[in-house]
DNA sequence: ATGGGTGCAAATCTTTTGCATCGAG
DNA sequence: CTCGATGCAAAAGATTTGCACCCAT
């Protein structure tokens, strides 16, 4: 029950999860802040970020490892790669299988420790592709 | 002659390259600044963070795409692999050979154009091992 | 000489923090 | 009850922008 590491589960953390295991996009922290909003219109922005911090630290959900200026967070645990549009910055995942071994692969190359990977890509999304 | 997309190259936009080409580490802007800022100490931060952006959007120096609050810049072009110490935030290059034929991998799982790929590794550093 | 580049300061955007109050356990 | 969580406002940190002046071409 990974809800445990939380020490108090507040209706707004509830919301927060619930909220965030809705979609299948990648939201940031204010993105997620206007959805809970429309649940509970008192909450504020820090709680939101707060708990964004809070809830990843306790693996309940994740905090995305990507290139942006802001910080993404996935309602999904399980690990998979993701593709960024350069243009538009939409964000999607990319369903393929991880890549074997990859880890044991670095450890020859230098002498990081507890060693995991990210893969991001990166091209033209079907969106602006269309626009162009 | 990559300079050549740089309109002008002014005294400062020298600086910067030849400053980011004598370090291997992987400087943030304000990093730059204070590298550059011995040799001209009137250049201001906010001429280092544009010609950051036209220096890269050049291909003159290469604009990092890793995680983190800072973005990052590398005065070498070529496409190399990072790794990212989770407790300090060090970043160290990874001169392991770049995966082969992935960016066709990706394009049987997603309908995204001109894809490139970007590995990023996580761990603990040995500096911050040895504190452990 | 001229239009892009610079330095400065102010604005913007994202995230974090201090503090009084609230409410889950 | 108690102490962690919340809401608000203010601070902090990184980056961008407006503008008058400067200088590479």
């Amino acid at each position: 029950m990974p809800l445990s590491r939380c020490v108090r589960m507040t209706k707004q953390r509830q919301a927060i999860v619930e909220e965030l295991k809705t979609v299948t996009s990648h939201p940031t922290a204010d993105q997620i802040f206007e959805m809970v909003r429309k649940r509970l219109p008192r909450i504020s922005l820090s709680t939101v970020y707060r708990n964004l911090e809070t809830l990843s630290a306790g693996g309940v959900i994740q905090k995305m490892e990507v290139a942006g200026t802001q910080k993404r967070f996935d309602g999904s645990v399980h690990h998979h790669y993701h593709i960024r549009c350069v243009q538009c910055g939409r964000l999607d995942d990319v369903h393929m299988p991880l890549i074997p071994n990859i880890e044991e692969t670095v450890r020859k190359y230098c002498h990081y420790e507890s060693v995991a990977h990210n893969l991001e890509f990166t091209g033209i999304c079907p969106d602006c592709r269309a626009d162009a």
